[in-house]
DNA sequence: AGGGTTATAGTCAGCGCTGTCAAGACAGCG
DNA sequence: CGCTGTCTTGACAGCGCTGACTATAACCCT
């Protein structure tokens, strides 16, 4: 069984290199205080010479930190997925983390989540774990880490944002936003499609949409259609909105998918998009520019979330709580499926 | 600084309730040879008692092994990535190891490649590296990878299979079956979409595809456009080959997002899938089912390469040298998108 | 029965690092 | 000048486990 590694030079080496006790190289490694500027320069030298990288399973048996995070999520939306995991990724490569993702059925339940949990935790230690929807809404989890003492943040959580720390964007806002520009370009009769409404998503772009129409255009003829952010809920949804006579000029879904089922929907009515309808999605992803015209759609930034929230336990390790807040911009992509009637 | 995890029970818990040796229940542990059954029993009860864990970190340490993998992958393609994750993560699950993710950039060039793996691989040690497209298929890599003596499994490599251990399915196989579908169906005029053609998945299905038609079909009409893979390609693709007076009356795409592509095309031609052509696809990606009709196309086992791949990985563990070549199978996928013109 | 071999269990050092403690250096001050 | 307090460095044990080695017990053969 060889080790996979060559003969990697170890603390002892740079130690004897610098002439200097194996703690003082530590120190300089830790980047803790009480170090002069002579120490630190000939065992910097000494590091550079050899080509020194600490090693992390020592690292994490010696010492209290493991240099890993964890990032508990679930594929069922796999751009999603990838976007969490590169903003993670990219977060533990700057500080020399490792990231370990943790896959959990969110159809699991609950209790399957909590085993699962256990035995993730229990194989090894970690400095942090980063809980991604629909987890971070999770009470039950929530409970279970705090009295575990394990450090979490949270991403787009909707209730109780006091627990742990924070990482999320506005969803309410950004879908006023859409209110907003669906009205400036003329529309006055509009769709809207919802996504799963036990989702705090669905519900906090549902709501900001219609409060701000109510706002700006309280005149304007809102309908609406169930959906569940899936594709095929989008066909059926836009068939329900465009099949009657008095159908809107513009729909907004609650994400993209939904939104390409209703593009979907329009070529079979053979409706055509935008002249005769107006498409706004939700979440800019990938199936925004698989469709024709390219998707009007809000910016969301999954990895810059997740991005975020890793630094936050990174950045916190050694903190006993974290309490953080922290709120990612959005930003309306204007594409090609919106038209302005005024023109 | 607490530690992330409660007091475990350690090792040497269980040698005291076990009343044995710490080095008997590491034997136990590691289901070593030369371990009498009631010995086995006995520590067995103590480790079921205490809860026990090994600790990875001081597995990694004292031992040879790190109980981890690495999935060497790029982003660029969401589903693909996030499947080879899933199955990645699902044999190291099994067997309780660890999955580190390693995001390289395949734009990068090579010798961005050997920069990132250098340092991935100087930060900790590992067990084996599943290496994904298009890194499976880079020499340089292998050369690196052989010089270090790290072990590796290519996932749906195309050169040089000897080099490692492979996991594959037969792409020209596939091809040649959508061939054979398309030729039942009545089809004789058929446009070929290709993918980029410096991929050897690319090649490999335009050969198969090409092959078999001439050996069944040899009076069959074939016209070819370039592609490369992305949506926008396909629509290209679609517009050439549609527009004009001697269309054909099937279409096979690359992958699944330039047929959709070659969909949009027709959507905007007034062209009517399938009645007016019928469509294929390859990789039953995502997009197969977010476009109407759904596609017709080749289920690729992907998170079966990747679970594949990682249990060879797993499983050799110990072996100086792998060199297996597992071929996984493929699956034509009937949906609506493909109309048989005999009816 | 004796010698050789194999199965079973234990001892102990040490993997590479960090935490704790202590000692030396040095400045400030009465 | 001696004492205290702070800064800087080092010595050393030990994190939890495994590899190499040793010590018995069990077994086979002539």
């Amino acid at each position: 069984m060889p080790h996979v590694n060559q003969a990697r030079a170890t603390m002892a080496d740079v130690a004897r290199l610098a002439n200097v006790s194996e703690k003082s190289v530590s120190r300089v490694v830790n980047q803790e205080s009480h170090v002069s500027a002579k120490l630190r320069e000939k065992v910097e030298a000494a590091i550079a010479e050899l080509g020194y990288v600490p090693d992390l399973a020592a690292r994490s048996l010696a010492g209290s930190r493991s240099f890993t995070v964890s990032l508990l999520f679930d594929t069922r939306g796999p751009n999603y997925a990838i976007k969490l995991i590169e903003g993670a990724y990219e977060a533990c490569k700057r500080h020399g983390y490792h990231l370990r993702i943790e896959n959990l059925d969110s159809f699991a339940g609950e209790d399957g989540w909590l085993d699962r949990l256990g035995e993730i935790l229990s194989h090894s230690r970690l400095d942090g774990l980063i809980v991604t929807p629909p987890f971070s809404d999770s009470a039950v989890i929530m409970d279970y880490l705090e009295d575990r003492q394990i450090r979490f943040a949270r991403i787009a959580p909707f209730k109780e944002r006091g627990r742990g720390s924070c990482v999320f964007m506005d969803d309410a806002a950004a879908a006023a936003q859409v209110a907003d520009f669906l009205v400036a370009n003329g529309h006055r009769k509009i769709g809207l499609v919802n996504g799963a409404l036990k989702h705090g998503a669905a519900i906090a772009r549902r709501e900001g949409f219609l409060n701000r129409i109510a706002q700006i255009a309280p005149e304007a003829e809102i309908s609406e259609a169930d959906g569940d952010f899936l594709f095929e809920s989008g066909i059926r949804a836009g068939r329900a909105l465009l099949d009657t006579s008095n159908a809107p000029t513009a729909i907004f879904a609650a994400n993209d998918d939904s939104a390409a089922g209703v593009m979907t929907a329009c070529a079979q009515l053979g409706i055509r998009v935008p002249d005769d309808v107006s498409i706004c999605g939700f979440d800019d992803s990938w199936s925004a520019t698989a469709v024709w015209p390219y998707l009007t759609t809000i910016y969301q930034p999954i990895s810059e979330l997740a991005h975020e929230a890793t630094e936050l336990l990174i950045a916190g390790n050694g903190a006993a709580v974290m309490n953080d807040q922290v709120l990612l911009a959005h930003r309306l992509i204007e594409r090609a499926s919106v038209k302005n009637l005024a023109r």
